[in-house]
Order: C-alpha cells, then structure tokens, then sequence
DNA sequence: CTAATGACAAACT
DNA sequence: CAGTTTGCCATTA
C-alpha cells in the first residue's frame, strides 16, 4: 500500500479540499477545476484529484460529488466498487447516464458563488 | 536528476 | 466540431 506523503505543505491544501467537499449539499456536484479555482487555481486540476484520492481513505468526504468539468465520472475507478459513485449520486437525486451526470449545469454547485471569503 | 504518470482543463490543429 | 498537445504540480520509478 502507497504512503501518502502528507507534509505540512500539503497538509493545508488538503483541509482546504476537504473543507469544500464538505460544504457540497446533496444533490449537488462540483468539478475539479472549480475547487482548483476557489483555492486560486495555483496547483492544477490535477492536484485536487490528488487530494480526492487521499480523501477515498478518510470517511466523512464525499468524493463521489466531485467530477470533472465535463460532468463525468471520471474518479469512479478509485472507489471500492464502480458502480458505488453512480449509485451513491442517483440516492441524492442525480440522474447519471453512461457514467456522465445529467444538466450537470444545474446540479453544479459552484463554491466560489456559493462560499464567501 | 531525468522521465513518466495522473480522479483535469484549456488551447491548438 | 473532434482529436491532439501543452500546462499544471506532485508522486513514483
């Protein structure tokens, strides 16, 4: 099993991540790039899945509301099952085809509108 | 230290 | 408009 190495530098990039994944409300979504965006885009999108896979461990982050920024779900491999993210986005009230979320446009919580600083 | 990869995204052809 | 390339930054080999 990889070792996620959580530095202290990180550390507070991964709360922030976390934080915001939090807030989402069920039935909402949000993409990577959004997150990315609402922490100052600084680190790419790629980092904030970085961070979502480390979260797949911890309990309590609902990492199936994070999808990419075309709607799909494109983090459904890393759960225990593939199915489970589908499944667990059709319970909030999401309707999910071929892997992709439908009107992602209006399921899609934005936390830059939605948290102020 | 160099090269390759990745739960993305935007730009380019 | 669809497929390809580059940028981003950290991890792994």
């Amino acid at each position: 099993m990889e070792v996620i190495s959580i530095n202290d530098k990180h550390k507070d990039f991964f709360e922030k991540v976390f934080e915001v994944v939090k807030l989402i409300p069920e039935g909402r979504v949000t993409s990577y790039g959004a997150i990315a965006n609402y922490l100052g885009a600084k680190h790419g999108s790629r980092m904030v899945g970085w961070a979502m896979n480390a979260s797949t461990r911890v309990p309590g982050i609902a990492a199936h509301r994070v999808v990419n920024r075309n709607g799909d779900l494109s983090g459904r491999f890393h759960f225990p099952e593939e199915n489970m993210m589908q499944k667990k986005l059709e319970s909030e009230g999401i309707r999910v085809v071929n892997h992709r979320v439908v009107d992602f446009n209006v399921v899609f919580w934005n936390p830059m509108e939605e948290i102020s600083l």
